[in-house]
DNA sequence: GACCTGCTGCGGAGTG
């Protein structure tokens, strides 16, 4: 029995809590830790993690003492919200044992910050970024050198991340400044590579034991793809909504109400808000509510807690659930659409049944007959054991720069040689040259402000005078890039017609350009640092989907499988086959090999590519090999067939196939020449292809500019619209800068490396490529698929669809509310009618500030005083009125004049007034 | 024949 290796203090408590017998976890993982390996467990949230690596930690620190004052173990985890959670839970233990535990994040206020730092914690829980902050203070720094553990927890998340390339780094700093090794224990969900992982966590050369416990195993794993029934038809009559719809919602009401608590998750946030919106208006009693990033924290924190109470039955929500806040017991997890990836699906499906012989149950609801085969290929691969492999970013320099400032803070000069010997710890780095090192040293050098100053003959690094060095190590704590939204306003009317990501406008964003948006085509008129002006059109043609951007990624693995399913129905499997294979009931399964039956001609499978003919001027190359990888050819073939044909070419693409459209004829058979010319090339050959389509696109230049941003290069408040794509191509073409968006773009957008292992098979002949001349089955659902995306939606529809719509991007327009009396502060939502009292001290003077998505918001309030302040004076004359007017983007004085005039006025007039303001202020700004 | 069209995360210290 484990529980008594511990030490005797911690038994008792252990006791107290009424825990008798270990969880697996910790069970396998305690003795190893009492022993001082380092050790990465591998286990579901809520199995018990935490005590896993704690337990024997309190038990060394009773053992050893803990004399000194100072900080003994860092608890680090990658969200503010789980620093709380753990708050609670390890400050129990501490308080039984005689510890002091603190947590210190950017939520943390001065008073304990300064307590902190004059009467440490033994035991601190923290961020990755904080740490890096904690690292730079000469007290803290002081405490930190008895640090003896570091836990970290969701190794996972932070694994693939430059997040956690930035804390083995800071890890890496952290023994050289205490000058001794620690003991590391690391927190894992279920990993494709969990040694890649452990080698991550611990750095080069050092030791580590791996804890692993099977969540497959004892999971239970349902696809199901609800027929309507007679019920559902009428049902569907009465509500306006589609029987499939009806049947999915309604299997959704039984699992709820069969269960005590159930997640729902879903893939985007306006599917969580759509089927929220949908479950509440068809079953107004059945307690549901939403929770994605786009709503407030405060939202979002009650409706944790109404889920931990039973007050909600069920929460549909996005991946912000995935990770290990408390929500309490979960009984089922129920995944709307497939999940794409199997990790996704463990994890998720993860979060539910975890107590010692609870066992974790999910069901897949699958929409249409392509999402079940997927779903199905999900499970099957899952049960296999496959998982997808973790990608740990591969030395990237912009980390490095935001380092090697951190290191020249520890101590002012460093040789190279000795700052290379630690900086190749890190995994990430463990194949950096000292050149390397050396070029990028001198890049910083290069710099405005500079970042380092590089010393030839001493080959010496030291750190830099002046402001600029402190000012960019502060503001670059975060490697998360600022990802801007822009309002788009009708500029006939001046309403607020949604907002747009950053990622679109770096794209799309210029005056000109047509594109599709709520359903209806729009051009684009103008486009500042905020917002861009849209006029309403009546032709379609030639119109840009604004949700351009594909889904969640299909792996190559699985999007394989899914053609090796369709093989395996074309060569005879029954749905008893299809069903035992995959676990899916017979009916999903008779469905499956129904639908792969329809298509005649050749069929496209895991190892046959078809290029399809499907009409004058589109061919479609069906291919299986998921997201990443048909883009990669799509990019590929897109580019030489620009070069033959010296006419645009159109390139979509999907996880099961491409499809090239141009202006005039299109042979399919020029297309599979490419193809073919692609399987002959060199890789060296292909590799220069790509990068050349790739520098051209929209997205390169915003990945261009968050790595300027996070090397120093560029000021923060620069953004894709301020900043031209030709002259920062040009300003950084030959730095470490342009390498690194390169290498990463590469790394995170592209697959080369299988995309180079599909071609080796197409020149070998392992996968076939076949011709056909006519449109087929699956051509037509890929095409309806990729093109209705351009369809127009007739008005009698649109009511419906208004009706339906997601309000997810707008919940982003929300501002900062701050009362001027008594300093009150909290968000306030754009198109609400808003009492304008504080809710505090009930004073009317409250100003109102810019969209804000930041949980900081004391820190809004400090950087944003002074707009506050002059808003304030409209919104106490105008009342909620004010909000829309300053949501409206107009200039405060323009409103301020015109308000002044009208005063007195109905709030009709007054609005009336303010949209002509608007449209005469707009023409005059087209005019300019 | 319509429903839908990627998510999440962070943010000075210590002294004056």
């Amino acid at each position: 029995m484990v529980f008594n290796l511990l030490h005797v203090a911690v038994r008792e408590a252990l006791k107290e809590r009424g825990i008798e017998e270990p969880t697996e976890p910790q069970a396998k993982a305690i003795p190893e830790i009492l022993e001082g390996n380092n050790v990465l467990i591998i286990a579901p949230t809520g199995s018990g993690k935490t005590e896993a690596a704690m337990l024997p930690i309190l038990s060394k620190m009773l053992e050893q003492g803990t004399e000194n004052a100072g900080i003994y173990v860092l608890y680090i985890t990658p969200l503010r919200a789980l620093n709380r959670d753990l708050l609670d839970r390890i400050r129990w233990w501490g308080e039984r044992l005689g510890f002091r535990v603190d947590v210190r994040h950017g939520d943390t206020d001065k008073a304990d910050r300064q307590r902190q730092s004059k009467t440490p914690p033994h035991i601190l829980i923290t961020t990755p970024e904080m740490l890096q902050a904690v690292m730079t203070g000469r007290r803290l720094l002081g405490h930190l050198k008895e640090v003896r553990w570091v836990v970290v927890d969701e190794v996972h998340e932070l694994a693939e991340d430059k997040r956690g390339v930035q804390l083995s780094l800071a890890l890496e700093r952290l023994r050289y400044h205490v000058g001794r090794d620690f003991q590391i224990v690391g927190l894992s969900a279920t990993v494709g590579s969990p040694v890649e992982v452990a080698k991550f966590l611990m750095g080069v050369g050092r030791p580590f034991k791996i804890v692993m416990v099977n969540v497959v195993r004892n999971m239970q794993l349902d696809v199901v793809r609800p027929w309507p029934s007679e019920e559902d038809v009428k049902l569907a009559e009465s509500s306006g909504l589609f029987p499939d719809v009806v049947a999915r919602l309604r299997l959704i009401k039984k699992l709820v109400e069969e269960n005590r608590s159930t997640l729902i998750f879903v893939n985007t946030r306006s599917m969580a808000e759509l089927l929220g919106f949908r479950l509440s208006y068809l079953f107004p009693d059945l307690p549901v509510a939403v929770h994605h990033s786009s709503l407030s924290k405060m939202v979002r924190v009650s409706v944790e807690e109404r889920l931990k109470k039973g007050d909600l039955k069920a929460v549909v929500a996005t991946s912000s659930l995935e990770l290990g806040i408390d929500i309490g017991h979960i009984d089922l997890v129920i995944q709307y659409i497939s999940p794409h990836q199997v990790t996704r699906l463990l994890q998720r499906v993860g979060r539910s049944g975890h107590r010692l012989t609870a066992v974790p149950k999910g069901v897949i609801i699958g929409e249409d007959i392509n999402d079940v085969m997927e779903a199905a290929v999900v499970v099957k691969l899952a049960k296999n054991g496959f998982i997808e492999p973790t990608q740990i970013p591969y030395k990237p320099y912009d980390v490095l720069v935001n380092q090697i400032v951190a290191f020249l803070l520890l101590k002012p000069r460093w040789r190279l040689e000795e700052l290379y010997e630690i900086i190749k710890r890190a995994y990430p780095y463990r194949d950096l040259t000292i050149e390397e090192l050396r070029r990028v040293v001198k890049f910083m050098q290069d710099l405005y402000p500079r970042l380092a100053t590089y010393f030839e003959d001493s080959d010496t690094v030291a750190r830099p005078r002046g402001r600029g060095f402190y000012r960019y190590f502060y503001e670059t704590l975060s490697m998360i890039p600022d990802e801007r939204q822009y309002a788009v306003i009708n500029s006939k009317t001046g309403e607020l017609v949604g907002a747009l990501d950053e990622s679109f406008i770096a794209e799309y964003g210029n005056p000109g350009v047509k594109f599709i948006f709520r359903g209806r085509p729009w051009l684009i008129t103008e486009v500042d640092d905020r917002s861009i002006k849209v006029v309403e059109v009546s032709d379609p043609s030639g119109a840009i989907p604004s949700w351009i951007g594909e889904e969640i990624p299909v792996p190559y693995e699985v999007a394989q499988e899914v053609g090796r399913l369709r093989r395996r129905v074309r060569e005879g499997a029954t749905p008893e086959d299809i069903a035992r294979e995959y676990h899916v009931n017979e009916e999903t399964a008779k469905h499956i090999v129904e639908e792969v039956k329809k298509h005649e001609g050749p069929l496209p499978d895991d190892k046959t590519v078809v290029v399809e003919q499907f009409r004058e001027n589109v061919v479609i190359v069906h291919a299986a090999f998921g997201t990443l990888v048909n883009r990669t050819l799509g990019k590929l073939l897109g580019e030489l067939l620009i070069r033959l044909l010296e006419k645009p070419v159109g390139v979509h693409q999907d996880p099961y196939g491409i499809i090239i459209q141009t202006s005039e004829a299109l042979a399919a058979e020029l297309v599979t020449e490419q193809l073919e010319k692609l399987a002959w090339m060199e890789v060296r050959e292909i590799a220069e292809l790509i990068k050349t389509a790739l520098v051209k696109s929209g997205s390169f230049k915003r990945r261009l500019l968050h790595v300027a941003k996070r090397m120093g290069a560029v000021d923060k408040e620069a953004d894709v619209y301020s900043v031209s794509m030709s002259k920062l191509v040009e300003a950084f073409s030959g730095t470490p800068v342009f390498d690194e968006a390169l290498r990463e773009a590469l790394e995170r957008d592209l697959d080369l490396s299988h995309t180079v292992e599909v071609l080796q098979r197409i020149k070998a002949r392992e996968v076939k490529i076949l011709y056909s001349p006519q449109p087929t089955y699956l051509g037509e659902v890929l095409y309806e698929k990729l093109s209705h995306r351009l369809e127009i939606i007739p008005p009698e529809r649109l009511r419906r669809l208004v009706l339906d719509s997601t309000k997810a991007r707008l919940l982003n327009y929300t501002m900062l509310g701050v009362c001027l009396e008594c300093g009150w502060y909290g968000l306030v939502r754009v198109g609400e009618v808003y009492e304008l009292r504080c809710p505090k001290c009930g004073g009317e003077n409250i100003g109102v500030v810019r969209v804000v998505r930041s949980d900081n918001l004391e820190r809004e309030v400090r950087r944003n005083y002074e707009e506050v302040k002059k808003t304030a004076e409209i919104l106490r004359r105008y009342g909620w009125l004010g909000l829309y007017v300053l949501a409206s983007r107009l200039p405060l004085e323009a409103v301020q004049e015109v308000l002044a005039q009208l005063d007195g006025a109905d709030i009709n007039a007054v609005t009336e007034r303010i949209q002509e303001l608007e449209k005469e202020y707009l023409k005059q700004r087209l005019l300019d």
